[in-house]
DNA sequence: ATAATTACTAGAATAATGTTCTAATAGAAG
DNA sequence: CTTCTATTAGAACATTATTCTAGTAATTAT
């Protein structure tokens, strides 16, 4: 096996493992001891790879953001009428947290603080996710298929209730899933920003 | 002065001292030393009265809470119809964040680990709390004011769009605070949330 | 009033754990 | 084949939360 793969593969096992005690416990309680035990990996080449315990919680949020955001586009763009493409959003939320709760967990419970280069990563990929967003919003605005609303508003009305109902199932208070909740919290979505046309 | 009188005293100033750092970088970046130095507190006094730097965590949490729940009420119950009840919900959350922002900063970055004692104590909270909810939004669903949904809905739908709002303000990612956004937040819960007749 | 008890304070010592460092190994490049 | 670089390994280190022992001051009992 060659060198690269072999260190691909110990970077997902210590991603992955690192994952499942950060989405239960938190970044905080998990030691790098027990990362290091589930991935089979020493402590030279965790630090040698990531830099440090905060580094693959870093690692892990830029990859599960940019995963979010590729799907959730993937999901939207083809929608033609604004109905359909904010109940899309929402529904695509649900079906994403119900599917892959750790990572939806995990990513939920933004304990993570982020190094500079990260936070500029960041900025850069909600940057270009902003923008095709506003491209798909834009004419159903002017068509007043969908309200005028402050620039801030559009994610809290939109995903609002949805990230608070999924962080309240992955909390372990609410028994049904958010993908069960789907269609009523699409609806409700569409209640708040449909516009007059 | 009293004994009683400087503990309790002592204990508010480590309780300030904790959450000005807690809603700054999160209990796990701050460290003990520096609350006892904020506090004028020593290493045993901080111990016998919170046990760990968690305790500490935890006490801020509870009190939270409690405040929260007991403005809310007061707020929400003298209120009459099914619309200006709902608004009052978010216009007081919009307030409540905006007026204290490291108190719902700390509380909504949900990165506190609980002990059993102190789940059981908010379990407990959490009931009558939802009790009097309850009683309040029963009459209203009865006469239609109010759709029928499930039990889970009701907090993401009314103060999803809201608590999404004022963690990207608290983030610094939206300059104008929730309380400026009260109206339109309270018109998008109310559209969601209100009934038939 | 004095003794006994309890609640509290203090800070040195300890323990847990994240990180660094030095050395060794294995694949790639020349 | 030799050199070089990326990677691995784990012992040593540093930081920091917590425990422990001892002491002090307020309260209670006699």
């Amino acid at each position: 096996m060659s060198r690269s793969s072999q260190t691909t593969a110990l970077k997902s096992r210590v991603m992955e493992a690192a994952l499942t005690h950060f989405s239960e416990v938190g970044v905080e309680r998990t030691n790098v001891g027990d990362i290091l035990k589930d991935a089979g990996c020493s402590v030279g080449s965790l630090y040698h790879h990531f830099g440090s315990k905060e580094g693959i919680a870093e690692a892990l949020f830029i990859q599960g953001v940019a995963q979010f955001n590729t799907q959730l586009l993937a999901c939207l763009l083809p929608r033609r009428t604004a109905v359909t493409g904010i109940k899309a959003i929402v529904t695509f939320c649900c079906s994403w947290v119900t599917l892959q709760p750790q990572l939806a967990a995990y990513l939920l419970s933004r304990e993570i603080k982020l190094s500079e280069s990260a936070k500029q990563e960041l900025r850069e990929m909600d940057r270009t996710f902003s923008q095709s967003l506003d491209d798909w919003f834009t004419p159903h605005i002017r068509s007043r298929a969908l309200k005028k609303l402050p620039r801030g508003l559009w994610v809290p009305l939109i995903c609002g209730p949805t990230l608070e109902y999924a962080r309240l199932w992955l909390s372990g208070r609410n028994r049904r899933s958010p993908d069960e909740m789907g269609d009523l919290l699409a609806d409700a979505a569409w209640l708040s920003v449909k516009g007059s046309e």
